[in-house]
DNA sequence: CGCGTGATTGAAACCCTTCAAGTTTAGTGG
DNA sequence: CCACTAAACTTGAAGGGTTTCAATCACGCG
C-alpha cells in the first residue's frame, strides 16, 4: 500500500513504531465502495477520513438539489467536517467516495490518544489545521477575484490528476460554474 | 472600554487574574489610525490583532489593482494571516484600519507563554482556529453555490452593523461583485 | 461654495446559465 | 466482439445576470 497511514504518521507526524502499536487498535481500515456515503448532512461527522487510495468528495446538496463540491480528497488526503466534528453540530455536508476507496478511519479517540502519547502529533495535527486555513482562505481568494476560466487554470495546474479521475461536471461544481460552462470554457482554450 | 482584551480573556479562555499578569508584558496595546494599513503583502505577519473597538479588513490586491476583502473584523474579531503568521511566509494579504481602530496586538511569545500557562487558553485557541474554519468553509459554499442577491441578504442578516460602517463598494468586493452590480441588487430589493 | 468620494443609473458588451438537442464515451449484456 | 443503453459531454440559441465605461447625482468636509 503506497500510501497506507501508518507510514503517512511516521513521516508527517513522527510517529514511532512504539507509539504505533499503542495506537494501532484506535486505526480502523474500511474500503468504501464507489458512490458509497461516508457521511450524511444532518448526521454528527464523527470521524476523519485518510485517503490511502481511492478518491472521497466533500460537497453540499442546495434546495434545489444542486450539488456543490468544496472538495476532492485523493490519496494522503485527511476528510472531515471539522465543524461538525469539533463542535459536535450536525453537518451540512456529505462525504461520499468516487471511486473505490480504502480509507484509515479516525475519531476523537484516536486524535486524543495520538495526542497524549506524541507531542509530534499534536503539532503535526495543528499544521494541518493551519494549512486547512490556508487553503481555504486562498480558495476564497480565487472566487471572488478570478474568473471562471482563471479559476479552471488554477485548478489543473494544481490538481493535475483529478481531472482524469471526476466527471468534468464535478470540476464545475468546484469551481462554481455550470458544466456547459466549462466546456465552452475548454474549448475557447483548446482553440489557441 | 467594553470589549478589552483582558476582559474578553478572562470571559472567553478562562484567563485569571494571575495568569493576565504574567501576560501584561506581552499584550501590547495600539491605537491605529484611519487607513493605516496593519499588514503589507510581502511582508510576515507577526501578529494577532484584537479588536477592541473600531474596525479591521483583510483583503488582497490583484494585479488589475482590485482590492478583495475575505473579512471584516470589528469589536471582538481576531484579524491575522494564520497561514503567514503560522509557515513564516510572506503574506498575500493586507490588513488596513477602516476606522480608528484599538487593538490588543499578540505575537508569537504570547500565544506559546499562554498555551504553557494556561490549558484553557490552548483549548479556546484551538477553538477559534476550528471556529475559523467552519467560517471559511460555509462561505466558500455559498460563493459556488449562491447567488450575488443570496449573499447579499446573507450578508447583511448575519453582519447588522457592518453595512452601515464600511462603503458599499466594500461590500460589493467581500461579496466578489462589483459595487455596480450590488447598487442595483439593492435596488431591486427595495422594488417590494 | 467647490471639491472629492461614493452611490446610482444607463447602455453596451460580455460572461454565464438555462433548456433543448445532439454527439461522444463508457459500460453492460447478449 | 458487437449492439445497446445510459451517462457525460458538447453545442446552439435565448435570456439573465454582471461587468464595464461613462455620466450623473448625493453628500460631507475643508
Amino acid at each position: 500500500m503506497r500510501y497506507e497511514f501508518k507510514r503517512y504518521l511516521q513521516e508527517n507526524a513522527e510517529i514511532t513504531e512504539e507509539q504505533l502499536k499503542q495506537l494501532e487498535g484506535e486505526i480502523q481500515k474500511r474500503v468504501i465502495e464507489e458512490n458509497k456515503i461516508l457521511l450524511h448532512s444532518g448526521e454528527v461527522c464523527e470521524h476523519f477520513y485518510y485517503v490511502e487510495e481511492g478518491l472521497l468528495r466533500f460537497y453540499s446538496i442546495d434546495e434545489k438539489g444542486k450539488e456543490n463540491i468544496l472538495e476532492f480528497a485523493p490519496e494522503k488526503w485527511i476528510v472531515v467536517d471539522r465543524a461538525s466534528f469539533y463542535f459536535n453540530e450536525p453537518s451540512e455536508f456529505y462525504i461520499d467516495a468516487l471511486e473505490e476507496t480504502t480509507v484509515a478511519v479516525l475519531d476523537k479517540e484516536f486524535i486524543d490518544i495520538a495526542s497524549e502519547i506524541s507531542p509530534q502529533f499534536r503539532k503535526y495535527n495543528e499544521r494541518i489545521l493551519q494549512n486547512h486555513i490556508r487553503h481555504l482562505q486562498n480558495r476564497i481568494n480565487r472566487l471572488i477575484g478570478k474568473s471562471a476560466e482563471e479559476r479552471y487554470l488554477h485548478f489543473i495546474e494544481r490538481y493535475q490528476d483529478i481531472p482524469n479521475r471526476v466527471p468534468q461536471r464535478m470540476i464545475a461544481s468546484y469551481l462554481g460554474i455550470t458544466p456547459e460552462s466549462l466546456s465552452r470554457i475548454r474549448r475557447e482554450l483548446s482553440h489557441n
